[in-house]
DNA sequence: TTAAATACCTAAATTTCTTAGGTATAATAT
DNA sequence: ATATTATACCTAAGAAATTTAGGTATTTAA
């Protein structure tokens, strides 16, 4: 693994990302979709992502839908409207925070 | 101001990044360095900077020198051996995570 | 002479995450 | 057959990092 201390206050973001992508994923589905996206170099723990994601419905940015699939229940998440609005937000401010810190790194993030 | 959420974690690294490239600086003045090369983007406050500081001499990666000026005390923080080598995967460690991060948000940290 | 800038600091509370559990079914390996 | 891994949900205690809200003190500008 690596650099857990710097995922800090970016999961919301990335969840809100991947369901403006999706339209409906469920929890695990999340955790899987991130490992693969990051080739296994982001590993998302269960005990940060549940939370998160019912502090995102509690918000109103997301609702569910259960669905059975195979025996075993999956709890679908979707951006509501103003989920997709917060998820545009999250997604810029992300881009231009790494665009900020440029100016402190200089050179060294604009290459590769 | 705008996005402190995505500053986490983020504050150790700025602060090595800066102490790498100046060889000497107080506390002070790593405020208003940070706030001048974002353009006021990003403000760090007080109450995280100096427990930073405090903590990265207790782990042995800076050491202080005091000096008056102007009637007013200041505090030099330089890096130790250690301090420049953390410095270093620090660095790295942060453009690493961008670049994982593009993984997930793909065309959008591309540009500019 | 009052406010703002410079310069240091701490401590309570909050936020966010890690660690470490718990439950349960399906698929795979032994 | 049966044990392990993968799938699927969850919570709660503790740790770590930061915010908020103070405090002290000197110099400079209004």
């Amino acid at each position: 693994m690596y650099s857990k201390e710097l995922m800090k206050g970016t999961l919301k973001t990335i969840v809100l990302k991947l369901l403006k992508e999706h339209e409906k994923m469920y929890g695990y589905e999340i955790t899987q979709k991130v490992k693969d996206l990051t080739q296994d170099k982001i590993q998302l723990t269960e005990g940060a992502l549940y939370p998160t994601l019912h502090k995102l419905e509690s918000l109103g940015y997301v609702y569910t839908e259960k669905k059975e699939y195979n025996g075993r229940t999956r709890k679908y998440y979707l951006l509501t409207e103003s989920g997709q609005a917060e998820a545009t937000e999250k997604i810029n401010e992300f881009a231009e925070f790494v665009l900020t810190m440029k100016f402190i790194f200089n050179s060294k993030l604009a290459a590769e």
